[in-house]
DNA sequence: GTCTATACGAAGATAGAC
DNA sequence: GTCTATCTTCGTATAGAC
């Protein structure tokens, strides 16, 4: 991590997000992530030697860091202007697919185990709703919202999005987002100075 | 479906039901819900000739059905009602299950099919949404609240609760549902006349 | 009509050649 | 250090015996 990044370990993590957003976590193999990626089998071993668990912990993180980048940047303007960003980041990656990709993060969140022990993958996942959450939570605060009333508002911002997002992919439309977006925009303006 | 059903075709859905929102589309197997079912593998090509689509299929429809049941009974002393009802139904499956099983329509919705092709499962899960979102639409209008409003609320309960349900799984906490709830709940109290 | 046995492919992971 | 070849297990689906 520290020491010089291998471009195809690099590439490893991003193809293997992009699959699980698409299939989600068992239906993603280590195998065609691989072939995808260009580098044979063996390299994704000993680039992560914790198997698939590892390169899908990462890939989760490697996506919640790419939002949270963007997400930062945009609620420098105000939390709707990051809940704009927010919404617009899904919906694009929901047409841009023709409905066929989603958010990595939600796909770990909904796939026990097998073997039925918890893994490393869930609280990753974890990690980044808290990040994205908090983050917004902060903006809300900064501009006046209370609060008990920041944290939950900004945890329906994720758990609406979320869940409009799957739905979107299931109706291959992008009303459900839409129409969530109307409803979340106005309840922050309302709640929020802007 | 119209002559009498046998115990153990009922006994499959159920079971594949189940096995869905714990592990995914993808990680349920036939073998294994058979195996759960204490039916033959062979019994399940015999009952469901269309394979594992079709037994995925139906159980995402009885899924949805059961819900749908729930929350018409619930939804006759009003919005509001049938809005605590539909999350402590979720909040429950998530305790009951040490936040090992969450919702099998979401789970269907965010799995690409491995050929790339659109099933019938995503059919029938934006079916059963739709279902979910009309019946919280009508209660909303019924009781007061204006027309693209109680669509829009209605579409924003489900995708939110879908998506903290979902939330919970990952941080094995209610927070999220539960911050959800709170919002919801003074969102709907707020539009329509309870 | 029910179920056993099996065909066939693909998964995760590793051993060991280069 | 990199990659090929392989081990083992499990998946869907079916053929054919009762």
């Amino acid at each position: 991590m520290t020491e010089s990044t291998p471009p195809s370990r690099r590439q490893l993590v991003a193809g293997a997000a992009d699959m699980i957003r698409r299939r989600g976590l068992n239906a993603t193999s280590i195998r065609e992530v691989a072939k995808h990626a260009g580098t044979p089998l063996g390299s994704t071993y000993h680039y992560f030697p914790g198997g698939k668990r590892q390169l899908a912990t990462e890939a989760v993180r490697f996506a919640g860091d790419t939002v949270a980048r963007m997400l930062g940047k945009r609620l420098e303007a105000g939390p709707v202007d990051g809940l704009r960003a927010f919404l617009g980041l899904w919906r694009e990656i929901l047409t841009s697919t023709d409905f066929h990709a989603g958010c990595p993060v939600l796909a770990v969140s909904i796939e026990e185990a097998a073997d039925g022990e918890r893994h490393a993958v869930l609280t990753a996942a974890a990690e980044v709703f808290a990040g994205w959450e908090t983050m917004l939570a902060g903006s809300l605060r900064e501009y006046g919202a209370g609060s008990p009333e920041a944290e939950q508002l900004a945890t329906l911002v994720v758990a609406a999005t979320e869940g409009a997002v799957a739905m979107c992919r299931a109706q291959r439309s992008t009303q459900p987002l839409d129409r969530v977006a109307a409803q979340l925009e106005s309840l922050l303006t309302t709640t929020a100075v802007n």
